[in-house]
DNA sequence: ATTACTAAAAGACGAGTAA
DNA sequence: TTTACTCGTCTTTTAGTAA
């Protein structure tokens, strides 16, 4: 927590974990009341202790956040948010159902993931994955999910075969216990997360492909 | 910007600005690995800035946060919140609707409230208030409110009568532009606002005692 | 323009300790 | 037990400046 004033600094200039920016330490220098010359070092040691990338060159230095800091600045906001709030954090995302061409039934039923979804997630889910479609808007907040802590699957090679890993979030898709997944190999493209639930999603809330559904993240 | 991390630390202890809390040096220095007395020279800063009120003993210190320090973490928060809602923030206080004994009416249309009306919320209100009584997990936002920065009507005082300030807050009642209003010299307690709009409330909304609003406050 | 080095000054730190 | 002072040390800062 030690670094938010700058990590909130940097949000300001509108640096994100998928957006680099190029920023002078000068403006930066100002913004925190600080000289130049210690913008420039704040910089380098935020990037040496792993909260920002960073290239700098004779124009100014681009930046963007990493995970860690991603992660820091969420805790901060889950505390803020109790406190103006009174709630309990949720990120909500928006998109519409499609039908995938049916790998997610393959995958989640693979001894390997069947085991982790039982001991991560404390359910064992329906085989097959809810494809959803995020709304535009959404996609920024998708990003943020792959780069902030999250139930974590990890993947490993045998010489039969590979399994890729698979970062988890529990929540809630229409009151139904149930939990995204963002999965690293996938041929999707980032506008794309699958659900799984110990029900039949599809059945029991009656869904066609091309309606609308709201998925409630719990951080 | 610059004690956020300190202040944050202080609301995961439980202080706010209207709760205070018993801390010792010693856990503080702990939470942000720092000495006892680096907590101590600490607190001693925030307070001679003001951030925070205190009252220090041989058993301990007792701390709650001003709203100096609130309006910092407000900033922060919508920074945040920004980020990772892509929404500006709103407050949302619930309440049910009760009829006062129409010293609303009478504030309002007093020609120096009128005129700031007009000046500082860029509408000529109805001629009464709405009176919402919070129910009870609202209570603490509209504390928060009141010590957050807002739109200020300062009160004054001349030889004929003497004018209570008021704090503004715009905002939206079932999509109705209104403004919430903090009276400062009211007679009803913290759990009741008053709400103004350029329109009838009671008769827009077709609403009776007792039914219950909502209420966005934007911040 | 930039970034970022060096050196000197300023400020923060914890140990010891009084109250 | 507390808080919070002094003091010596160590860290951080800025100004000047090189690249």
């Amino acid at each position: 927590m030690k670094y938010l004033d700058i990590l909130l600094a940097l949000l300001k200039l509108g640096v994100r974990c998928d957006r680099t920016v190029l920023i002078t330490t000068q403006e930066l220098g100002r913004l925190l009341n600080i000289s130049q010359q210690s913008a420039s070092r704040l910089l380098c040691r935020l990037e040496k202790e792993g909260y920002i990338q960073r290239e700098s060159s004779p124009i100014g230095t681009k930046v963007s956040l990493t995970s860690k800091a991603m992660g820091e600045l969420l805790e901060a906001y889950k505390i803020l948010h109790k406190t103006f709030t009174g709630l309990q954090y949720e990120m909500i995302l928006c998109g519409k159902v499609f039908t995938g061409l049916g790998e997610g039934k393959y995958y989640v039923t693979l001894p390997y993931y069947y085991r982790m979804w039982q001991e991560k997630l404390g359910f064992s889910p329906y085989p097959g994955t809810l494809n959803i479609r995020l709304e535009p808007e959404y996609i920024r907040l998708r990003k943020i999910l792959e780069n902030i802590p999250a139930i974590e699957i990890k993947g490993y090679s045998n010489k039969l075969r590979s399994y890729g890993g698979v970062k988890c979030f529990k929540g809630e898709i229409e009151n139904i216990e149930c939990a995204l997944l963002l999965i690293e190999r996938t041929h999707y493209g980032p506008d794309v997360i699958e659900i799984i639930a110990p029900v039949c999603l599809r059945e029991k809330l009656k869904l066609k492909d091309g309606d609308k559904v709201k998925v409630r993240v719990k951080l």
